[in-house]
DNA sequence: ATTTTAAACTAACAATCGTTAGTTTTGTTA
DNA sequence: TAACAAAACTAACGATTGTTAGTTTAAAAT
């Protein structure tokens, strides 16, 4: 099924339900009700509440892949990427805040093979990460500490920022970059 | 209805499911069927599923709300505040690895006065972690930051870490708390 | 003006949901 | 061993779930 303008607005309110209450407790009914029509109605444009699902996450985690896949091979030395993947973070955050947020609770209830390619996609893109730090600590720009949990410090701020930006919509992306590059990557301490 | 053998049984079996699938996607049928038995023997020990999940919630949050209640008035600095907390919530992550991920996740599924005491315990957490961290930057001994934003940064990571740990159960509390104290308070930057 | 197409509708389906009522089995106490 | 309590069972309820079939309305193309 093609992605008409309609299809578009029932997805992207289909985001917004998912992200409060999440996919399970979000009923084709209660869908069909925010865009004030039937629930049968739905099928004239999409296929089940399960492709749905999958159009939101599976974009997503596109816009994620395309950018570590540009960024990684670049000449830049490990801690200019990790800004450079914050700042994605941050825009996808912002652009995207919705879709962001189901990717983060619902992606476990993905089926076959969209969960694969997702599962496929997350992975890369970890793998990625944690190559691009472990050549920051070889090459003594970051502290040597256990790979894993420092990609795990990383990445569950970021993938959470959207909690926070939705209770604080008016801060600026420029402001937000500068704050959690020096959080993530500098700490706290004085 | 008292907390008996059989129900502490019923309660942490849920939790189980609840963390992996969601409360939700989990049927009384389901939970029944790990158990062994029909659903309607549950409620021979149980009153109904909100119950369960409030038990599973609000305990954790009680336990978070009895640590920061504690520490919050001693007199150590802001920095020992801090690392008490890193290392309260690295003990929970350790010992209640499921109610953790369910409180995470399902909070917001609470009913009535359950969800009322869980987000006036949650809010009364953050405004404690707040105060702490504004002391830290009024004494010089934390840097001068957004403070909404460096509470995110630490409350994002430490509430997430089940998801790191379910992965790496063989880590020792005591290496996690170090090099988290490291990557959260010290960055990651050498 | 007529035909075609897109998008809504009503009505209903089989399945599953949490839960209740009433009964039987199991294990302990008198 | 009889009596009692705890914990399982079967059967069923009304409500809700995702989805389908068939129909009507509204808009666009001929």
């Amino acid at each position: 099924m093609k992605l008409t303008r309609r299809k578009l607005e029932i997805v992207s309110t289909a985001a917004k339900l998912f992200r409060k209450k999440g996919y399970n407790s979000v009923s084709m009914r209660d869908l069909a009700q925010a865009l004030d029509i039937k629930a049968a109605s739905l099928y004239n444009h999409i296929s089940s509440k399960q492709e749905i699902l999958a159009i939101i996450i599976l974009e997503v985690a596109e816009n994620f892949t395309e950018h570590i896949n540009t960024v990684f091979p670049e000449s830049i030395n490990s801690v200019e990427k990790l800004e450079s993947v914050i700042e994605n973070h941050i825009q996808i955050t912002v652009e995207k805040t919705d879709a962001l947020a189901c990717l983060n609770n619902d992606w476990m209830h993905l089926e076959q093979s969209d969960l694969e390619s997702y599962l496929v996609m997350r992975n890369a893109y970890e793998a990625k990460m944690r190559s691009i730090i472990e050549q920051g600590i070889q090459q003594k720009q970051l502290q040597d500490r256990n790979v894993d949990l420092v990609l795990f410090s990383l990445l569950s701020t970021l993938r959470t920022l959207h909690l926070w930006y939705s209770k604080n919509k008016e801060t600026s992306p420029q402001l937000m970059f500068e704050e959690m590059k020096q959080n993530l990557l500098h700490g706290i301490i004085r």
